[in-house]
RNA sequence: GCGACUGUCGCCUAGUGGUCAGGGCCCCUGAUUGUGGUUCAGGUUAUCGUGGGUUCGAAUCCCAUCAGUCGCCCCA
């Protein structure tokens, strides 16, 4: 019986962490622009912290986390890191700092669900949050942020759609006069539709089933959902947005029926899809989230912000490949070769050597295989004459200059050292 | 939690009841003990996912189980 890793879980090969580099990479310099700036919050927090910040109704708490009791102590695998990022900013008086306070943040999330394309057990997440301003500009530029990024590392096909879900206040009027509507409808709707009535009726908008969507595109549900039932604030809020967007010139869609599965979104709220992805083809998520931290007691402070699936992002961007390997020391010396090799490195250059003691042609032959630019040969009679041989891959042409003259030139090409 | 399909060396794969399995890639050794890539010769790696059954005989047929993939659901 071999051992594997666990069910939903992958391990990372070399091969595959450079195109996994080069997106973190990208996302550390997108957001350092923007003035966001780095966070890291445990990967499990107080299992209380999920049930109360991202809702007792949602799928997410009610049969996806990864729970576990020690002492008296329930823990909880982290599903997402919203919560655990507005936990932290209330811990450590972040309200205190100049407002907006703007956080980014990358790691592994876990949730307990059958895994298939795109979508497995502990999966990875890159997410920006902006705290203390409630206006449509704070929107615009979180959405912005996200549409800078995938441009940058060109995602293809990507859409955008938009929704503005209200307030506490307004969705609470609009969620009970849909219930009146649907109501008589009930019969005919699917067993999931049934429970979310109950739950979330916002969420039964959502449904996949084609019988629902019949219920729900029938004239006078889709007259009642094609107004708006938002308070005026709210719309006023959302129609600003959506006139910075188009200023920005970034296309959206308005889809009345984009609900997000998180109970803590207010007003706005948005899904990054891409036609190159299967089933789970959202790739970044997010909204307004204006009364969790409250929620979560800290002081009144609204909040915007998304995240967005590394592997769903990675399986969309053009593989990058490992950078080559500059130089491979050859040696009949261990001595000369370790400290060739550090000389080497020292002045910015990557450098490898032969450890197992092989002869000269068979340090050449791995030099080889290990796709290394240049060979720097110092063999026996090298040494005596204080030269090295430098060997061009490539085209096999080769070199003899003293060893003062091969590190003059090295540092001359190399990167300011760190 | 439900459904469909798949499961042979590290990777790709031949083999659909009759020698406990063949090939390609990779890896290692040698030809080539101060010069790699090509070539040539050799070598290591598989109790055919696991367990049971049918059969004189199973990688091959049947059942179960596990795992993977895709879809439902949900979401990033």
């Amino acid at each position: 019986m071999t051992l594997t890793s666990p069910k939903g879980t992958h391990d990372l090969l070399p091969e595959d962490l450079a195109t996994w580099q080069f997106v973190e990479q990208t996302a550390r310099e997108t957001f350092g622009r923007a003035n966001y700036q780095e966070i890291r919050t445990p990967m499990f927090e107080s299992t209380d912290l999920f049930e109360r910040g991202v809702g007792e109704s949602t799928d997410i708490v009610n049969k996806e986390m990864y729970t576990f009791l020690k002492g008296e102590r329930s823990l909880t695998l982290r599903p997402e890191n919203t919560a655990g990022v507005v936990r932290a900013y209330i811990q450590h008086g972040m309200d205190r700092r100049p407002k907006p306070v703007k956080l980014f943040y990358m790691g592994p999330m876990f949730r307990y669900e059958r895994p298939q394309a795109g979508r497995q057990r502990q999966f990875h997440q890159i997410g920006a949050e902006v705290f203390g301003v409630d206006t449509p500009q704070s929107d615009a530029a979180v959405i912005l942020l996200a549409m800078t990024f995938f441009t940058k590392l060109g995602v293809p096909g990507l859409k955008l759609e938009i929704n503005n879900v209200g307030c506490f206040d307004c969705r609470g009027d609009f969620r009970e006069q849909l219930k009146a509507l649907l109501a008589p409808h009930l019969m005919a709707l699917c067993g999931d539709c049934n429970k979310r009535f109950e739950t979330n009726p916002l969420r039964m908008l959502d449904c996949k089933n084609e019988t629902c969507k019949a219920v729900y595109t029938q004239p006078e549900i889709a007259a009642f959902l094609n107004q708006d039932h938002t308070c005026t604030v709210c719309q006023t809020h959302f129609n600003q947005l959506l006139e910075l967007l188009d200023a920005a010139h970034v296309p959206f869609e308005r889809n009345k029926m984009l609900v997000r599965g998180l109970d803590y979104y207010t007003r706005t709220v948005f899904e990054i899809t891409s036609n190159h992805l299967g089933a789970q083809n959202a790739v970044c998520g997010g909204g307004r989230y204006n009364g969790l931290v409250k929620m979560l007691g800290g002081p009144d402070t609204p909040a915007v912000g998304w995240a967005l699936g590394v592997e769903r992002l990675v399986s969309l961007i053009a593989k990058q490949t490992q950078p080559a390997l500059e130089y491979f020391v050859v040696s009949d010396s261990p001595s000369h070769a370790l400290a060739l090799c550090q000389q080497i490195q020292a002045r910015g250059f990557s450098a490898d050597l032969d450890l197992t003691g092989k002869a000269l042609g068979k340090q050449l032959a791995q030099a080889n295989k290990l796709n290394a630019r240049y060979v720097v040969i110092c063999g026996e009679s090298e040494r005596e004459s204080h030269s090295i041989v430098v060997k061009t891959m490539t085209d096999g042409s080769q070199e003899s200059l003293p060893q003062e003259l091969f590190f003059e030139r090295l540092t001359l090409r190399a990167p300011v050292p760190a």
